[in-house]
RNA sequence: GCACCGGUGGCGAAGUGGCUAACGCGCUGGUCUGCAAAACCAGUAUUCAUGGGUUCGACCCCCAUCCGGUGCUCCA
């Protein structure tokens, strides 16, 4: 069964495979290292994550080459601010970047491609243009891309832009470009910013020309998939396209993948709007990063996800439950004889089949999920009615691993995680943005939870029902949950 | 203005031209429990924004209307 994805540049789904019969080569747009990563930007590496997990799944080997922009007007505009060398202020973020996608279950890519660590290349892609007079040098000493020399230009985003060159001069504003919608490669210095002294002048890379430059650097000329948030694929992504294939002449990404943005309860995140976040934020509220993971991967990509804390703590339940479901398949004790029938073993057979079709299927990740539940009702069900074997439990435990290798909630890393968040803003003195009743569930030590369930016990084995009720109540209100089972006493943070 | 996407139960969200409209969360009742929690069982949309049309048959196709969102500029 092959993977089939949406194709924005066809504009219908097609089979997403290895070109080279080894290893699907995709370019991922990475972050701006200017600021901390929000929930938005989040959503789409989530998916692009996603999809690195579920071609892998269909027998894909990876080479995913992700850039990180470390120059742009931003950066240079906020190191000023901060009086630090633009190496030093994109080092903090960059760092802050891997510890939020780390926190958020994103795997790396095979490879980071830095803009400044890439300058020579780009030169050279735009002396290639230049050496056709595709590529341009204004008055100012920048460098600009002649859209009217492609005339595909358009081609991802499906705009027309006939007729639009001949107004271009009436602009006064673009004086500098022959015609309005060229874009810069290479754009001069101002006194006093960043630059780079190469055989186009003085001067830094437009943002465009670094991803066309390091995607074929790294993946060559073609390659199997370009992937990013909408929002690139106009102009970011079509200028890529004009860039690379004018140098080349070959087609750049075959196939190109777009995740859409998020609403934030109803609207475009936005800090006027006073709904945007940080990942950092939501963890000092006290929201999971599995919660978290789970909700941004819950609406398939190509819709829009409105998030919301309503939704986060949807998602924060859904998890729990297949947490709880894992952990008793796990431990379990189930007996080794022969099932009576094959009613469980075919529900985790179809359940597997429904799971990676689903994924298969553009990513449906809602489906994906529906295919999980339904199994984890038919084996609950077998447990408890004591059904379920030593073999149908492996069998479960081998579908929860390969959900697991998708989805990555099951293993709870959500109070280290935490943590560390805590940690991190008080050595920002951003403490008091933590939510206190966070605070105070994390002041209590396991040691100390355990403690206080070991007195619980005593007081009922003593029938002392109103004591192990306090105490029990005393622990929920630091929002520790118990819960009593044949084995003994299970607890958990809220 | 032009273009695009969507409107499915209390909420979130799949889905198909024709079997009982997935799944999750929530809620209600039951089983279990000292009581809870967890788990399970049952219930929770005669209906898929509205009005027309095509069809033997539409939530799914077409047209119109209303509502929400997005893009056309930096933005994941």
């Amino acid at each position: 069964m092959a993977l089939e994805l949406f194709n924005t540049l066809s504009g219908k789904i097609e089979p997403l495979f290895a070109s080279d019969g080894h290893a699907l080569r995709f370019y991922c747009c990475g972050p701006t290292v200017y600021d901390y990563g929000h929930i938005g930007n989040f959503r789409t590496f989530l998916h692009v994550d996603m999809l690195r997990r579920t071609a892998r799944l269909y027998g894909m080997g990876l080479h995913h080459v992700m850039n990180i922009t470390d120059v742009d007007d931003k950066i240079i505009r906020n190191a000023g601010n901060a009086g630090l060398p633009i190496g030093e202020y994109t080092a903090k973020f960059e760092r802050a970047f891997f510890e939020d996608m780390d926190a958020l279950g994103v795997e790396r890519p095979e490879q980071i491609a830095r803009a400044t660590e890439n300058i020579g290349d780009m030169v050279t892609l735009i002396e290639r243009l230049a050496a056709q007079d595709i590529a341009y040098k204004a008055e100012d000493g920048s460098w600009y891309f002649r859209i009217a020399r492609f005339p595909e230009y358009g081609k991802l985003s499906k705009k027309d832009f006939e007729g639009i060159e001949d107004g271009a001069r009436v602009d006064v504003d673009e004086y500098d470009k022959d015609a309005a919608r060229d874009f810069a490669l290479w754009k001069a210095t101002k006194p006093g910013e960043t630059s780079w002294d190469t055989a186009l002048g003085k001067g830094r890379p437009g943002w465009h020309i670094e991803c066309s430059a390091m995607a074929m650097k790294y993946l060559g000329d073609s390659f199997d998939l370009h992937a990013g948030g909408e929002d690139l694929m106009f102009p970011h992504h079509e200028n890529e396209i004009a860039q690379s294939e004018c140098a080349t002449h070959q087609p750049f990404a075959r196939h190109w993948f777009h995740v859409r943005f998020l609403l934030v309860e109803g609207k475009k995140m936005s800090k006027s709007e006073g709904n945007f976040y940080t990942l950092r934020d939501l963890l000092l509220k006290g929201h999971r990063a599995s919660a978290i993971r789970f909700l941004l991967l819950s609406v398939p990509y190509r819709h829009q996800l409105n998030f919301t804390f309503d939704g986060l703590t949807e998602s924060t339940n859904a998890v729990e439950r297949l947490r709880t479901f894992y952990t008793r398949i796990r431990d379990g004790k189930w007996p080794e004889s022969a099932p009576a029938d094959d009613s469980v073993a075919a529900a985790i057979r179809l359940g597997d089949e429904k799971f990676t079709a689903a994924l298969g299927n553009d990513l449906n990740t809602a489906e994906a999920r529906a295919a999980i539940f339904d199994v984890l009702r038919a084996v609950n069900s077998a447990a408890d009615q004591s059904k379920l074997t030593r073999t149908d439990a492996d069998a479960m435990l081998a579908l929860l691993a390969k959900f697991d290798s998708i989805f990555a909630v099951l293993e709870d890393h959500d109070a280290e995680l935490t943590r560390a968040a805590i940690a991190w803003a008080e050595s920002e003195g951003r403490l008091g943005e933590a939510d206190a009743s966070l605070l105070a569930t994390l002041s209590l030590s396991d040691a100390d939870i355990d403690a206080l369930v070991a007195e619980r016990t005593l007081a009922k084995k003593q029938r002392n029902f109103a004591r192990a009720d306090a105490v029990r109540n005393e622990l929920l209100e630091k929002g520790i949950l118990l819960e009593d089972s044949k084995d003994g006493v299970r607890w958990k943070r809220k």
